[in-house]
DNA sequence: TGTACATCAGTGAACGCGCGTTCACTGATGTAC
DNA sequence: TGTACATCAGTGAACGCGCGTTCACTGATGTAC
């Protein structure tokens, strides 16, 4: 957050002219990367849409990019809180806990693509905003934690390690969202839902970890 | 193919005045979506690789998108060269068998971003495009074809239908692909090779499809 | 074999457009005294 | 409590740029005869 000298950005009111020009550019460069894709953003329109010239946001944002890195940090908080509270709810089961967590994964994906698509298609380098790598690391905390339960009621031997096992979910996830999870023109019809189908997946990789299954205790 | 009356559009010399611009602009758009992703590259520029006026392409593609459209197919068409090559070859094994066409499949993504992008992240709406649908429904083709291997192979009941096992592996090889699977600069450094993370991943699968070990027989 | 013609790939100039970015400015707000 | 001042968010005009797209054209090629 070095484009701003602002000590608290999330200060509701802050005596600007506009109101809080800050945060009403983060909410239009959202409409945008969710009607037209990352790359179907620009400053000039997030102004327009915001009601400002096309100056004002170098107030606040040193280039377009910069803007997609706050949308994409502030996805991940909400990816994250979301997630959480997913596995916060969910029955102690790990397999249940699993297909709880994954329903909120897609659910996220279907419900904010242009949170999702800034977090994951915006190919923003990772080096200069050390606050997305951050909230990033946290979202994916979520999974290891729900990784770590199913490592421990894992059976078969050797274990795998509970980083692993997160990796393997993030990317059923990610690949079953990206590909038939979004409202998006170019994907193709399915004949079952994007959640059945990670619930399947699920499911058998559990089995083949060794997890007993859902009322088996 | 609708932006062309050639009947035969790959062949190799037909007397323009370039030599063969066609071949020529997908070569150009080729690399420009490798270098800068999907929406990285414009008619204008790709005229200029190709060493053309900015108005020739138009002789050869309606417009941006099918021209991308184009790109994509070809990528689909060379992914499902490769993915069957890497089916064919494979030991009869089935763990062996989803192993090879795994590293196949990432290594596509890897050697071949351009492609890749193109397919899976361009946005092309498909209804427009027949051929490039029905190039991508052959290279899932491949997959299929695997799947059927698995399911039969699979010890578990009710047996999951092959058409999902596919899914399945479509939707984690893309999610690998995706997340760690090629060169990016927003993407994190991870702690094994993709290659690993996925060979493990489907280990696991096939585990708990029920599917004997490879050097069970 | 030679000539006249039709075809059409590619030219190059031109256009309107929206973008990113800058600049001196203005005017609302907060604050020192 | 009131005034003078400093701050700085936002203005609006301007710029150069590259893009998409059009147009009449030109000139190489193939072919009819």
């Amino acid at each position: 957050m070095s484009w701003t000298r602002d000590p608290n950005p999330s200060s509701p009111r802050r005596g600007y002219h506009h109101g809080n020009l800050r945060e009403a550019l983060i909410q239009a460069a959202q409409e945008l990367i969710g009607a037209k894709g990352p790359a179907g953003f620009t400053i000039a329109e997030a102004a327009r849409l915001a009601g400002v010239s096309p100056a004002a946001p170098y107030r606040h944002f040193r280039d377009a990019e910069s803007l997609l890195a706050e949308v994409a940090t502030r996805g991940f908080e909400a990816f994250r809180t979301r997630l959480a509270a997913a596995l916060d709810s969910a029955p102690a089961d790990p397999p249940r806990a699993a297909e709880t967590v994954g329903r909120a994964y897609l659910a996220f994906a279907r419900e904010e693509p242009a949170f999702y698509a800034a977090m994951f298609e915006a190919r923003i380098a990772r080096d200069p905003y050390p606050d997305l790598q951050a909230a990033g690391d946290r979202a994916f905390g979520v999974l290891r934690a729900l990784a770590d339960r199913l490592s421990a009621a894992a059976r078969i031997q050797p274990r795998p390690p509970a980083l692993m096992i997160a990796l393997h979910i993030w990317s059923t996830s990610h690949g079953i969202a990206s590909l038939f999870g979004r409202p998006d023109p170019s994907r193709r019809p399915l004949p079952m839902s994007a959640e059945d189908l990670l619930e399947a997946s699920m499911l058998i990789y559990l089995q083949g970890l060794g997890v007993p299954p859902s009322g088996s205790a």
